[in-house]
DNA sequence: GCAGGAGCTGACCGATCGGTCAATTACCGT
DNA sequence: ACGGTAATTGACCGATCGGTCAGCTCCTGC
């Protein structure tokens, strides 16, 4: 028997569509996407999607939860460790690497966010997203800090995930560079270090 | 006779139907906001949407083509005007009061010129953000530097739009504060002046 | 060889979509 | 008082939406 995986050799039917749907949500947004738009892109029936998917939240759910999951355990690990420069600057390589690892899934409750409150997963997300500025930004931060703080993770965000949208044609940097790239420019922009400069 | 205004005197139908389908469009989305919503939350029938405005598509046309004509009048000053570091400071504060002055317009051609690809106002705010990318970013800068613009401009305009979708209860910073913290970030991160630094 | 479940699908449902149209109302100059 | 135009609306259209359901095929354990 040729097959290496335990149980369900091949690929499966739902990791297909799920990666489909999320394809669709990120580009065409969650409301512009039909079941059946989905399930034509992924060779499939609309009647499969919904088999394996109680309803199109449900396949969102699939779609993006385990992203959030990583979201809400990165935050977790940062609030737990201190906001020491050092956590700080492990913190933020964290971040990048998971804005480059989950670019799709974030591009989805990052963009939509606002639109599809209500939805479970949703408020998860926009809840970890309100914790992720707040554990970053001391409360007591001037608005000047405050508005560093968001400039910088909303501009990492945005430039790594919407970066599709305007240079998608030429896009040949290697994952690598941006990687480095953008730590630069967080570290530059959040690092608190020694003491702030008084600028 | 009271009247002021030499023409429609009152406030005009399409002017209330037009600003009712910017929220709508900036807070829902545009393919999540039916005619109907529309109507609904201006006062008057769906018909009477169409009847003054030709289509669904006409209407985010009227709702969100000024804000565009505005983007691209500032970026063609900018690329007239030269980039000397006395310039780009000016540019800096005219786009800052471009993104206060036209939020939800901003947001909602920012958020959705990728799921939105194909309707020509669209197309035409996605040319205009590219060519504000292009004129700002020296076409030999690295990629740390490209990155640092994108991180500068994605983030002011995603703190200042998106803003209202996570800390929208307790927003109760006037505008001159967010203009002035704004305009100091965007300034640390974007302003050559006089050679920059090694790093 | 065959019962049975998993995977998959087309037909169908009520609701809603964007858009058309004819009819009605309100207001204007003459 | 009246004709005409602008403004507004409900009824209606075909298409598509998310979702249900019965039935089809295929594989597997016995």
């Amino acid at each position: 028997m040729p097959s290496d995986a335990p149980v369900p050799s091949r690929v499966r039917a739902s990791d297909e569509l799920r990666q489909a749907a999320l394809e669709q949500f990120a580009t065409v947004g969650f409301a512009a996407s039909s079941l059946q738009q989905i399930a034509d892109h992924a060779g499939y029936s609309k009647s499969s999607v919904l088999y394996h998917y109680a309803s199109k939240e449900a396949l969102l759910e699939a779609a993006i939860g385990p992203s959030i999951d990583l979201l809400e355990s990165l935050l977790g690990d940062f609030v737990a460790g201190g906001r020491s420069a050092a956590a700080q600057a492990v913190f933020i390589e964290r971040f990048v690497d998971f804005l480059l690892g989950n670019r799709l899934a974030v591009h989805t409750f990052v963009n939509q966010g606002q639109s599809l409150r209500g939805l479970p997963v949703i408020e998860r997300a926009n809840t970890a997203i309100r914790g992720l500025a707040d554990s970053i930004c001391a409360d007591d931060a001037s608005l000047a800090e405050q508005m560093r703080f968001g400039v910088a993770l909303a501009g990492a965000t945005y430039t790594l995930v919407a970066g599709a949208t305007f240079l998608d044609g030429d896009q040949q940097f290697a994952d690598d560079d941006v990687r480095d790239a953008l730590i630069s420019v967080l570290s530059e922009l959040l690092l608190t270090a020694d003491g702030r400069p008084t600028r």
